[in-house]
DNA sequence: TCGATCTATATCGGACCTATATAGATCGAA
DNA sequence: TTCGATCTATATAGGTCCGATATAGATCGA
């Protein structure tokens, strides 16, 4: 999904500025599968309102930048529902952590497991900010999101607490060599 | 991790042209965590080499096209292990799929079926691909991330099976309205 | 035998992210 | 109370990466 079109989906649920837009994301839990940069939103914003897919108020506040608040149009809503109705572009899960396990014999013992250790931290984090907007979830794509999230991080958890001593292990022999 | 890095793992393992680079991860099993695009991986070489990290060696063969055989160096091993005791950057798992399930209020019945019909479908196929190179796998960390890759499937899977009737039902109730 | 697929390298344009700049507001800790 | 940290808010430059495309002979099945 292209960052226009992120744009295009969160300003369907109401106006939003740029800022806003990477927010809602991150509040609901959801950057895991969804995620834009400003350096890629903000440009995005400005080509959309050019095609016409959005409008803008700029409202000028008291000692404070200007918000430039979004507003999707009826072209934008017909755009929007036609890009979902294309194939979907497949997920694409990047693991920095399971390309450095696949090198763990490389390594010292001790940087494994503290890989180890900060992975399942990261991923205690995450489910327990899912948890905690368990309520907000409104619509039932949202509510399905929101347990998909969940599933996932529980069964990371899941096989990184039974499996990790079966690499550990390995790496103690290894250095006992 | 960068593509650089991801060029200097492959190549701890052996020597390789940058096409076989690519082609690891996929017979393996390892794409869905880490992947890189020919239009990366070559610039990657070249850098590496200028470098020193990598050295090359050009096999001519008849009538097919050179192939740049790649090395990697001690600098490179050196450096490629120094990469991975720095700390990693985080996962990033984009999917278009979840994305659009955000919005299937917005989306006929039959076109939300087909979503889910078809990411079930990938995820099998990806779960079938695993467990068919279930015995190459030979280091630890192999292993590990080859089970860490089923794990999430079947995850994705029994919570697809088991939740999407909720997802479906509830676009039925509203096309009622 | 003809199209599809595979091996193999390479580049261009575009999409995207990271880092950085700016700037005032708010809020907690020392 | 004041100073640093964090938050709201927009924006750009530099660099990384991907997708599409080009090339070209080999192989393999229909």
């Amino acid at each position: 999904m292209d960052v226009r079109t992120i744009c295009l989906g969160i300003l369907t649920r109401g106006d939003a500025t740029g800022y806003e837009i990477k927010k809602l994301f991150e509040d609901d839990g959801y950057e895991h599968f969804v995620e834009a940069s400003f350096g890629s939103i903000y440009p995005a914003l400005n080509r959309l309102t050019e095609e016409g897919y959005v409008s803008v108020r700029e409202e000028s506040q008291e000692k404070r930048p200007d918000r430039k608040v979004y507003s999707i149009t009826p072209a934008g809503r017909t755009a929007f529902i036609a890009s979902l109705l294309k194939p979907l572009p497949e997920d694409r899960h990047r693991s920095p952590f399971v390309f450095a396990m696949l090198f763990a014999d490389l390594l010292p013992a001790s940087r494994v497991s503290a890989m180890l250790d900060a992975y399942i931290q990261q991923a205690e984090e995450k489910l327990a900010h899912l948890d905690a907007h368990k309520s907000a979830s409104k619509s039932s794509g949202e509510r399905f999101v929101t347990g998909f999230g969940r599933t996932i991080y529980a069964a990371t958890l899941e096989f990184l607490r039974t499996h990790r001593a079966e690499i550990e292990q390995e790496q103690a022999a290894q250095a006992a060599e």
